[in-house]
DNA sequence: GCGCTTAGTTGAACGCGTTCAAAAACGCGA
DNA sequence: TCGCGTTTTTGAACGCGTTCAACTAAGCGC
C-alpha cells in the first residue's frame, strides 16, 4: 500500500519545472472536476507529457494529494499568523484560526474528502495517526502552539503541554464536520465552530482547576499513551518497507 | 461515488444460494489474503461463477464490506449480550463490550484498515457520519442503550438520552486505534480500553453532578447539533441520487 | 406444449492507475 | 567534438474494478 518510498533524489532545474508544471495542472483539474473524475492521462495531456512522466515525479496519484497538503498549509500559516496578533485571549485566537482555516479550504471542499478517504488509510503517508516525524503535521501543531502563546490565560503545565496537540485533534474533527456539511456555503461548520471554541474555553478553564488535578492527570496521561503507540505505528510502518 | 441503489429487488432460492456463496468465498479470501489482493476475477473464479454474476449481487467490491459489516454485527450482539448479564456496574459492562468486541474483529485485523478508509469517505453507505437511517447503526447504538439500561447509576435523564450515541461514537474510536495498533496480539488496544473506560465512567459522575449543569447542557446541545446535520447529510445525499 | 416475463448468468470490453524497458536529452570531462 | 553516465521522457502493456448487451433458465398463463 502508500507508503512513503526513498526520497526522490534532487533534481535539475527543468525537472523542477515539470514537476510543477504537473502538480498546479493536476490541483487546477482537481478543483474544477473532482479528484476521481480527473485522470491521471488527463492530468499529463493538459500538461503536455506523457503518462509515465507524471509518474516519474509523482509516484502515485496520492502524492499529488500530500502535495495539495504542502501548499494549503503555507497558504494557510501566511493568511493566519497576521490574523492573530490582533487578538488576546485564547478563545479569540483560538476562533480566528479555525474560521481562516475553512475559509481557505472552501474551494476545495468537493475534493477534500478523499483527503480524508486516504488519511483514513493506514499505512498511508497521510495518515494523521502514524508517522509522528511527518514535518507538516508537526509545523500543524507547532501553529496551535503559537495559539496558546501569547496568551495570558493560567494554565497548569501538564495540560499546556499537551494543549497544542489536543488543538490540532480538535481542528481535525472540525474539518472532518466540514466535509460532511453540505449546508449552504458551510455555514453550521461556522456556527459548530463558535460553539465548540466556547465550550472549549470553558472545558480549559475547568481542567485548569485545583480540585481537577486528578482527573486531569489520569486524560493526560491517556493522551500521552496515545502518542506513545502512534509513533509505534509509524516505526512499524517503516521496518515493514525495507 | 458509492451511494446506496434502489434495494435489489427479492430473489429466487437459487439466487440467494449463489449471493451467500459469492459472500462467504469473498470473505474467507479477504481473511487470507487482505482485501487489495484479492480480486473480483479472483472470489468469481473460486465461486465457481462468472465475473459479471459477481457484480449483479454485488454492486461493487464495497458492498462486500458492507456484508461483512451485517455478520460481523450478528456475531457481536450473540456473543455480548449474554456476557454483560453478569456485569452490574456501567463501568463493568462498558468493559466487557469493548473487549468482545475487538476480540471478534482481531480475525480481520488487516482487512478492518479498508473499511475505515471507505467508511471515511462522504457519500459512501458505510460513512458513520451520514446515513442515520442505516439499521447496523441504529442497533449497535441500541447495543449501547441496553448497557446503560440495567444499570443503577444515577445519570440525568438529559445526559442519559444521548448517552448511547456518545458511548457508540467512544467505541468508534477505540476500533480506530485498533486499526493502527501493531503491538503484539494489540495489548495496547486492551490497555487503552481500560484506561478510557475508567476515565469515562468518572467523566459521566462528574458530568452528572449538579453543579455541572450549565456545562453539561451546553455540550449537550452541540451533540445534538452534530446529529441534526449529519441527518441532513443523508438527506442530502439521498437527493442527488434522483 | 408454447409463448412471455422475469431472474440469473456469461464473457468481452472499457477506463483507469500503475509499471517498465527502452529511447531521448542533458551535462561534462577528455 | 565525442563518449558516457545520469536524468528525463516516452508509450506500450498489465491488472483490476466495473459495465453491458446478449444468452440461458425458470416460472406461469393458456
Amino acid at each position: 500500500m502508500g507508503a512513503m518510498r526513498k526520497k526522490k533524489s534532487i533534481k535539475t532545474p527543468k525537472g523542477d519545472q515539470t514537476k510543477t508544471l504537473i502538480l498546479e495542472t493536476a490541483l487546477e483539474m482537481f478543483q474544477e472536476r473532482g479528484y476521481e473524475q480527473t485522470t491521471m492521462r488527463a492530468i499529463a495531456e493538459k500538461a503536455n507529457v506523457s503518462l509515465g512522466n507524471a509518474y516519474y515525479y509523482f509516484h502515485s496519484k496520492e502524492f499529488l494529494i500530500q502535495a495539495f497538503y504542502h501548499r494549503t498549509h503555507e497558504q494557510q500559516l501566511a493568511a493566519i499568523l497576521p490574523a492573530i496578533q490582533n487578538d488576546s485571549s485564547l478563545k479569540a485566537r483560538l476562533l480566528t484560526v479555525m474560521r481562516v482555516k475553512i475559509e481557505t479550504l472552501n474551494p476545495y471542499h468537493e475534493f477534500a474528502g478523499v483527503l480524508f478517504k486516504t488519511a483514513a488509510n493506514p499505512g498511508s503517508p497521510l495518515n494523521p495517526f502514524a508517522e509522528e516525524s511527518d514535518p507538516i503535521r508537526q509545523e500543524s501543531i507547532k501553529l496551535f502552539d503559537q495559539v496558546v502563546e501569547g496568551t495570558q490565560a493560567r494554565i497548569p503545565k501538564d495540560l499546556r503541554a499537551e494543549l497544542p496537540y489536543l488543538l490540532w485533534v480538535y481542528h481535525m474533527g472540525i474539518i472532518l464536520f466540514w466535509i460532511h456539511d453540505p449546508s449552504p456555503k458551510h455555514r453550521r461548520t461556522y456556527r459548530l465552530i463558535d460553539h465548540t471554541v466556547d465550550l472549549l474555553d470553558k472545558l480549559i478553564s475547568l481542567a485548569s482547576n485545583p480540585f481537577m488535578r486528578p482527573l486531569r492527570k489520569q486524560a493526560l496521561r491517556l493522551v500521552e499513551e496515545l502518542r506513545d503507540a502512534a509513533t509505534d505505528a509509524r516505526n512499524e510502518n517503516n521496518a515493514d518497507q525495507n
